[in-house]
DNA sequence: GTCCATGCAAACGATTTGCATGCGT
DNA sequence: ACGCATGCAAATCGTTTGCATGGAC
């Protein structure tokens, strides 16, 4: 059995051919962030039938348990492979998002929290180094 | 004029009734956190008139302009009165949201984004002290 | 007077739900 | 064999859009 196979049945949940595929292409794409509907997308290339809420139950059940990371822009959900604390930037102009690393120590940060921490996200909105320059070639917006 | 108008013009927005009691909402009710249904409900109270639309739109231009802060949670969208850097702690048991200070320093670590940052949320989720109290008086969930 | 904001209705899109069938254990 | 997962259709719900009227500057 491979590790991802491995990953899914200790986190007590069923290991199905639709759940290896996605925990796979998910853990695979690292620093990557993904739509519901761009991993629907790729899944249908060699599962044509699967349909969307499929996908969604696989990604919600993966969320609770802790296997993969979530956090919502702009009234969608985002999935990630990567569960440690890191930054999620997210640029206002490409829409691109992009991990940082967080050199400070983020569990003292979660420690300051009454209760039991489940996942933390920390998201940066701002507009990206790339957008930056050529807004600035083409004069708009560098008052910003 | 007050000093709610006075904000919302200095960040180059037109003062209208709506906005203004919007704002004066948002802001009283320090650490809280609103949806915009709950804030079309109370507004509703003067202005039984006021679609939900114009609510959205009045928050969207209050978020975009730094008036106010916004993140999302179970594909809805949030809006607090406070901009400065804490930490909002979702409960999913109960829903509540609770801020907590951080007492590290959270502009280095937006230090670490290549690009301009227009804002940062950090969002953690557990189960908060109250239920957890409950669920192990009630023998539910002390495993997780 | 001009332009932006409001009010209203209708549309949109991401996500969820109900239920029958299929598959992992 | 049992119970959870999948496939499919339809519904739900938060949010957005288009357009006419009204109000701020």
């Amino acid at each position: 059995m491979g590790i991802i196979e491995e990953q899914i049945k200790s986190h007590g949940l069923k290991v199905t051919p639709q759940r290896v595929k996605i925990l796979e292409y998910i853990k695979e794409g690292d620093g990557e962030h993904f739509s519901a509907e761009s991993i629907h997308q790729y899944v249908k290339k060699e599962n044509p039938n699967i349909p969307a809420a499929t996908v969604y139950n696989i990604l919600k059940v993966f969320t609770e348990r802790g296997l993969i990371n979530s956090f919502e822009v702009n009234g969608r959900a985002m999935y990630e492979g990567r569960v440690e604390p890191h930054i999620n930037f997210y640029c206002e102009s490409c829409g691109k998002i992009t991990d940082s690393e967080i050199h400070g120590d983020i569990r003292s940060i979660e420690a300051e929290v009454k209760g039991k921490v489940l996942s933390s996200v920390l998201l940066v909105k701002g507009i990206c180094e790339e957008c930056l320059k050529s807004e600035k070639e083409n004069g708009i917006l560098q008052e910003i």
